[in-house]
RNA sequence: CGCGGGGUAGAGCAGUUUGGUAGCUCGUCGGGCUCAUAACCCGGAGGUCGUGUGGUUCAAAUCCCACCCCCGCAACCA
């Protein structure tokens, strides 16, 4: 037998997931479940990354050990993913000890082969803090957290050698072309990090201690990457002594499910530990989109957050494994809304399938007592029908065969709705007041019950709940894979159930308002209480100098997105000052404008423009605005 | 001129690799039917396929060129 081994990325325990979070867990389930069916030895895992400084200061913050948040956070996941009913036959946590020993060993071995060496990371120290930011990371030039200043300092770490297997990842990459996808993220990364080369990657910390302890040096912790990627042999039994039965027969994983976001990690770092290990290559990584709430990313600054336990809770289970799966574009980001969720319901759930089923289970309630007739009594119309149904089932495959889920419910979908139609053409009803025509009733009644046997089998790996209903309702036995290449494994003689609608029709209009009303109460009118600075003393604040100028000259700094140059007149002085306003400021506004100069900033280097000084600005949100002296002044005037 | 993706009916997408004047779902309008969850079925309207009235070609959404806009990644928001 075929072995699949499918994993998702395991999920960051800093917070409760949002819906987008969850899509990856769903996605993933259909393609494990769909494997399975098609007879396949499938082993999916999925889990949890626990470790890092991030996690140890929330749990900080909340008073509790860091233990003990990510047991709360891993609870909730794993709630989550019963309540999706997701059907991962593992799930690994990175706290689990076997997992640390074989990291430890992981570690060791890289280390031992010279593939790890010891040498110093190089960044920016915040004293109170205890942390180490690096360039990108810091506001202003000062710590992100608190503001104040930070030192550049060296610490000792642990490097693994990335350009060592450069070449040979490159040749791999080239050499399977299915390896990325979707397609245009393998360009990003061979363009953008392959190509140029590879940095050495820092896989160590000193700065936190929640995290796996390097064995032979104390002090140092593992950082995330060898941690939270090795999670998928880990997880298989695999050390770097025993190697394990599970991996043994499971790896290389078959796909690797994960945000695009994380692309990087899983097509360059991960491959290169592996080839230093000495194993084989995952055989594909999967970078799928992000799933949006209307226009926007979800964020709970935004106040849009939509939780799967909203969704299920109000809709079911099914509707929202439906909604993530079918309205998701392949390589492009999809959204959420709960206009558009409703609406597919509706039409899709409601409407076209549960109302095919249940019509057809009525008819064989109304005119047989619930007896399934033989399909006996060939007619027009029967053909073509069987010839969609059959079609669908190598359609679904084939589109399984490449991961996109969504195309595979909508083949599915043809045969829901050329079922309905074959009622509308062979008119039952019509049948039904004609007794030389029992037969023939019978027999399309026998042919519909099929295509919703086929249909229901064919649902299991997308919507298992449904498909258990719909399999319940017209008591089908054969629901696997092969009873699918015929038409007719449907037996006579037995008994339908009582219809009952699958999806009770929603009401539009009112539940948005219920939901309205829903999201409306726990809203706070007034603005957020912000995040504060420390106190500083007026000496603190002397030290600053700011100045009024006034824009001569302003142009966008080439290669920079974000960048404006400008030259600015202080009356004593001219000078060249950038500001990363491009995006509410064109060039052309800002001239002649008066704006405060913080004058004794020290001299920096952005994009190869010297920025001597900066503006002054307010912002809040995506909102931004230069401040301005209110009435004319000298230039040069201090503002204090 | 950093790398890459996208711009196709009111909405959301497919089609671009292997050129042949456009397709799916929802919505909308009209009709049909009554087995069914006011559901189902049929038909119509609606697109100069981002712009250039560009190039190649007998023929371009599809190949080439230029430009505009959006989005990722990278890089600096002093």
């Amino acid at each position: 037998m075929d072995k699949f081994y499918i994993t998702t990325a395991i999920a960051y325990t800093s917070k409760t997931p949002h819906i987008g979070n969850t899509y990856e867990l769903v996605l993933t389930d259909a393609i494990a479940r769909w494997n399975r069916f098609i007879g396949k030895d499938v082993f999916f895992l999925t889990g949890t990354d626990e470790h890092g400084q991030k996690i140890q200061e929330i749990a900080e913050a909340a008073g509790i050990t860091p233990q003990q948040h990510v047991d709360r956070i891993a609870g909730e996941i794993k709630d989550i993913a019963k309540m999706l009913n997701i059907s991962n036959d593992k799930f690994i946590r990175t706290t689990d000890d076997y997992h640390m020993k074989a990291v430890q060993g992981i570690f060791k071995r890289l280390y031992d082969q010279g593939d790890i060496y010891k040498s110093e990371y190089e960044g920016w120290y915040c004293t109170p803090c205890e942390s180490f930011w690096t360039e990108t990371q810091l506001k202003d030039g000062k710590c992100p957290d608190c503001g104040r200043e930070v030192k550049r300092t060296r610490e000792e770490a642990y490097f693994l050698k990335l350009s060592k297997y450069q070449d040979r990842l490159l040749q791999y990459i080239e050499e399977h072309p299915d390896f990325i996808q979707p397609e245009s993220r393998k360009k990003e990364m061979v363009n953008n990090f392959l190509k140029p080369g590879l940095q050495d990657l820092c896989v160590s910390r000193t700065s936190f201690n929640w995290g796996i302890p390097v064995e032979f040096d104390p002090g140092h912790v593992i950082y995330v990457w060898i941690d939270a990627l090795s999670n998928y042999i880990t997880a298989l039994g695999y050390t770097t002594g025993e190697k394990g039965e599970l991996y043994q027969k499971y790896w290389p994983a078959d796909v690797h499910i994960i945000g695009k976001d994380i692309l990087r990690f899983h097509t360059i770092y991960w491959p290169i530990m592996l080839m230093a290990l000495g194993e084989p290559l995952p055989k594909q990584v999967f970078g799928h989109p992000w799933m949006l709430f209307g226009e926007e990313k979800m964020s709970k600054s935004r106040g849009n957050v939509i939780y799967a336990s909203d969704l299920v809770g109000r809709f079911g289970v099914d509707a929202v494994r439906y909604y993530m799966l079918h309205e998701m574009p392949f390589a492009q980001d999809g959204t959420i809304t709960y206009d558009v969720f409703m609406s597919r319901y509706n039409s899709d759930l409601a409407n076209t399938l549960g109302n095919l089923v249940n019509r057809t289970v009525a008819m064989v309630n109304k005119y047989f007592d619930g007896v399934i007739q033989p399909g006996d009594v060939s007619g027009d119309f029967d053909g073509d029908l069987k010839n969609t149904a059959l079609t669908a089932v190598k359609n679904v495959a084939e589109s399984m065969k490449s991961l996109h889920v969504a195309d595979s419910l909508d083949h599915i979908w043809t045969v829901v709705n050329r079922a309905n139609k074959y009622i509308d053409e062979t008119t039952p009803w019509v049948l039904a007041k004609d007794e030389a025509q029992r037969g023939r009733l019978g027999t399309v009644l026998y042919n519909l019950i099929e295509c919703i046997r086929i249909i229901a089998a064919l649902l299991s790996s997308y919507i298992p709940d449904t498909s258990a209903r719909i399999a319940a309702q017209i008591n089908a036995s054969a629901l696997d894979f092969d009873s699918l290449s015929n038409f007719g494994a449907t037996e006579a003689g037995v008994k339908v159930a009582a219809g009952e609608p699958l999806f009770a029709r929603i009401d539009i209009e009112k539940t948005m308002k219920e939901i309205e009303a829903s999201m409306a109460a726990p809203e706070e009118p007034a603005v957020p209480e912000p995040e504060h600075k420390p106190e500083i003393d007026i000496e603190t604040f002397a030290k600053l100098e700011f100045r009024v100028g006034k824009v001569l000259e302003c142009e966008k700094v080439k290669r920079a997105k974000k960048l404006l140059k400008m030259q600015i007149d202080l009356g004593y002085e001219k000078r060249q000052v950038l500001s990363g306003i491009a995006q509410w400021y064109a060039p052309e506004e800002l001239v002649g404008k008066r704006v405060v100069v913080v004058a004794n900033l020290k001299t920096a280097v952005l994009c190869g423009e010297e920025s001597r000084g900066m503006i002054l600005c307010a912002s809040e949100g995506d909102q931004l605005t230069i401040v301005t002296p209110e009435a004319d002044i000298p230039l040069g005037s201090e503002v204090r």
